[in-house]
DNA sequence: TGCCAGGCCGGGT
DNA sequence: ACCCGGCATGGC
């Protein structure tokens, strides 16, 4: 059985820091965890820097930009309709909670907090964790289907285990830090992207793709 | 060229 | 309680 920590230390030996979250302030955070949901980052990239440059990455620049306007400007992110709803979703529960503030939002106590943000209609589990770790430096870890298929592909857990379940796995076998979730997780998504989307172990792929006998 | 990316929701069984 | 289709662009 191999140990949690193990998993990290090798996976971090192997590929490095990785330097997440690439964005600059917490509220953009938030903006790319929205728009990266099973989109690749460089589509991401782009819808944000258009934000940027059409001076609508803020709280009021977001909230009074016509929905139609919002999604043209992110459409490279794809699901661009979606999404505009869901920025606009997101923008609108912070102003009537936090008055328009990120800062006064990650005062409130996280657990509460985790549950606002599910209620909020585009943002589920790994989206609302990722905005809790990465934008609000809360030491809680996300689960992606990286994750899944690794310790899956390891037998850690059952191909069907839930989400909380998983989260577990690693909440109860390490420290509560907030650096080592934030590595940890960014090296599940860099190992996910060399690794196959076969879910038997013995696919036989996986030596040649540089993936599993890493850790 | 088709397949997939740092998901989530809503409707159907 | 699961299962599935829809959402969409850009890169390899």
């Amino acid at each position: 059985m191999v140990k949690i920590k193990t998993i990290y230390q090798r996976l971090y030996r192997a590929f490095g820091p990785q330097n997440w979250w690439p964005g600059k302030n917490p509220f953009e955070i938030i903006i790319g965890a929205i728009l990266t949901q099973n989109t690749a980052w460089t589509n991401v990239e782009k819808a944000i820097k258009n934000l940027e440059k059409q001076g609508l990455l803020s709280a009021r620049g977001l909230r009074d930009v016509p929905l139609k306007d919002l999604a043209k400007a992110i459409r490279s992110a794809g699901y661009f309709n979606q999404k505009a709803k869901k920025l606009k979703a997101f923008i609108d529960f912070l102003f009537v909670n936090y008055g328009g503030s990120v800062k006064r939002m990650f005062k409130k106590e996280t657990a509460l907090l985790r549950q606002e943000l599910l209620e909020i209609k585009g943002i589920g589990q790994e989206t609302a964790d990722s905005i809790l770790l990465y934008a609000g430096n809360k030491p809680i870890f996300v689960i992606d289907a990286y994750t899944r298929r690794v310790l899956s592909r390891l037998q850690l857990i059952s191909e069907k285990a839930d989400y909380q379940e998983i989260q577990q796995l690693f909440t109860q076998n390490l420290p509560l830090d907030v650096q080592l979730f934030n590595e940890f997780h960014a090296l599940f998504v860099r190992l996910g992207k060399d690794i196959c989307k076969k879910t038997k172990p013995d696919c036989g792929c996986c030596p040649l793709k540089n993936c599993l006998f890493i850790i």
